[in-house]
DNA sequence: TTCTTAGTGAACCATTCTGTTCCTTATTGC
DNA sequence: GCAATAAGGAACAGAATGGTTCACTAAGAA
């Protein structure tokens, strides 16, 4: 069924780091790391195997089954590597205004959507029944601190006064990130100005004291 | 990869109509197109086959070949469908008031995400990379009338006086699907109170005059 | 009752897939 | 330079997959 046959190769096939041939150590599982997350993005969870992972990050089969024994342990591994993954934890901006605090979360949100890591969440949120220890991870590592983050931002303006008290919910909180998701999910592109739209005719209007 | 095995026999296993062992014309259509979309639902488009397909609809192979070429012949004839699919179009309820309309719309495409054509829509629409003329077909029959119906109350809302005019655009529209898609996909069961919570925690808000 | 059509179950066969293993050799540290 | 380690490529073996085909027979019409 899937019309794309075989794994082709990717841009983590140029060998990179060092001036050798082989690549060593922490070289080598980022390349692992980073082949996984776009493996999984490219087709999904179920699909995926060590033999495609270790095609797409031109290594052998032995290199992976080495560190970890299980696909599910390797997605877990490259998802939470601050460097391939979503170990870093999305802090509040803190511009001053919600505006623009709204925009640089939201952007980083979009950017992070179209990057492996980010497009590898799609098979493991629409899937989600299938893997629920994924899931799980998902939500805590992603899902969670971004709504957090979200309500901090909400919370500290409605101290300013830039909105209202009674709008300071998860559910308010967590309009954004899902018309961004959806949007990414929808459409090919993401226009540049559509977190900027989604901010100035759905969410100011929405929280507005 | 796939930790479920083989595809196992589901309810449309229960031989319906006539008193026969045999199903029929539409008595075997109807059940084909309900357990292709279950079956999309439970795995994804990829890993749909022929194969999998008639086992799950307690029939055989060539049954399927004799009517669909292929998986994607069905699977868009299974979403036509006016009794299993979506053939039906979504219609403007007009109770009157804005907050009936929107309760009545959400509400019926929550419901419409809990059944195996809504739950057939994930997949779809998570790879549509992979499958482009297809979620083309999901855009054309589900996305776009629900967005349609929804710029349709809410214009009616507008008029009089219950939607501030600004408010209706097709963004603002796309809000409720989207919160309600979501969190169908990120939760394990919809809360029958979720429908109403969106309403009147985000929409009736946010569009008020 | 007879004849035609198509539904059902299963067999067939070539291909694909993936965990396991092994050999060669690049890399690193002493 | 040498020894130890592990990276890379490939082979292996068995299971699974799925399109194709066929034989039997249920179902429906005349």
């Amino acid at each position: 069924m899937d019309p794309e046959g075989a794994a082709t190769r990717t841009s983590v096939q140029a060998r990179t780091g060092g001036s050798g041939t082989r690549r060593r150590g922490e070289a080598l599982t980022g390349a692992i790391g980073l082949a996984t997350l776009e493996e999984l993005a490219r087709t999904s969870f179920e699909e995926l195997s060590f033999d495609k992972i270790a095609a797409a990050a031109g290594t052998g089969k032995a290199a992976l089954y080495r560190r970890w024994s299980t696909p599910a342990e390797l997605v877990l591994a490259a998802l939470t590597d601050p460097a391939t993954g979503f170990g870093d934890v999305p802090a509040a901006p803190r511009t001053g205004t919600l505006r623009a605090d709204l925009i640089a979360l939201l952007t980083r949100l979009a950017r992070a959507l179209e990057e492996p890591r980010g497009r590898a969440l799609r098979p493991l949120i629409a899937h989600r029944h299938r893997h629920p220890e994924l899931f799980e991870h998902v939500h805590r590592l992603v899902i969670r601190p971004h709504l957090e983050v979200l309500l901090t931002v909400l919370r500290e303006a409605a101290e300013r006064g830039e909105a209202a008290p009674e709008r300071v919910t998860e559910r308010v909180a967590s309009v954004g990130p899902r018309m961004i998701t959806l949007e990414a999910w929808e459409c090919d592109q993401m226009d540049p100005r559509e977190v900027e739209a989604v901010v100035d005719e759905v969410l100011l209007p929405l929280v507005q004291p």
